[in-house]
DNA sequence: TTGACTCTACGAAGAACTTCGTACTAATTT
DNA sequence: AAATTAGTACGAAGTTCTTCGTAGAGTCAA
């Protein structure tokens, strides 16, 4: 059963370890493996080197791109967290909502209450979006 | 970086593997071994005794449940398709989101073009979501 | 300069996931 | 009855993911 036709070039959607790396770095900024183990903390203690290791491999999948000029290299997300959003979302929408993204927003909204801002702010987005369209 | 506290009882997330044959038990209805493989078709070609093997764990996880009243076993999806979206997307929004799902929202909308009629079936949803608080 | 510290690289181990071969049993056909 | 067919069970292999220990090299202070 083959489940993801990984070309060479194409950057593979993050694992659940390496999407906290990066939102680690996507809201911190470029950062050495201590500032990311760190950046981490929470309830979920790291070890320094498994830290580093996830990023030696995040580096060669293209994740992340690595800056050697000092002796602590300093490591920084290669994709945009929208863009990673939207794979994410994107695959989601394709391996269990057949691609409907009405079912896939029906059951966002009901996994977790949203306040009448966030609805407001989707219903503006909804506004944007047909307004071309009207 | 422990990711997922399982705890015995509680059902676990699909893989991609499972979540294909789990479609498969919600389109189609409880199957046989020899159905689901045969629903899971299309461009990928699965072994049967991987089929066989995939169901049989998905029995222990508690995914699915099995009839052995006849010589070939009836395999069912244990939990609603309803739940398991929810669940997965519930968790995406954990993961990638940090729970705002009017970002998730807004993700999906532009990961994959919705037509009018799926973005009115959103506003309608909206509008029962706020029919209770305004 | 020696020792303590900090960093990278690397390998290995364990778990999970997917795949399939083989063995065995039950049913059906010839 | 023997052979073929269809099914389950099981084990093992290959891959990926996560974790960490250890080795080695650079840095800095006493």
């Amino acid at each position: 059963m083959r489940l993801t036709t990984r070309r060479a070039s194409a950057i593979p959607r993050p694992t659940d370890g390496e999407l906290e790396i990066l939102r680690v770095l996507w809201e911190r900024g470029p950062g050495t493996v201590r500032e990311v183990q760190e950046g981490l903390g929470g309830s979920r203690e790291t070890g320094y080197t498994t830290v580093l290791k996830l990023l030696q491999i995040m580096t060669e999948k293209g994740l992340v791109r690595r800056n050697e000029s000092e002796r602590a290299h300093v490591y920084a997300a290669r994709v945009p967290r929208e863009q990673t959003e939207k794979q994410l979302v994107g695959d989601l929408l394709d391996r269990a909502f057949a691609g409907s993204a009405s079912t896939l927003v029906m059951r966002a909204l009901s996994s977790k209450k949203a306040s009448s801002e966030e609805l407001a702010r989707i219903r503006k987005f909804l506004d944007e979006l047909e307004g071309g369209r009207r």
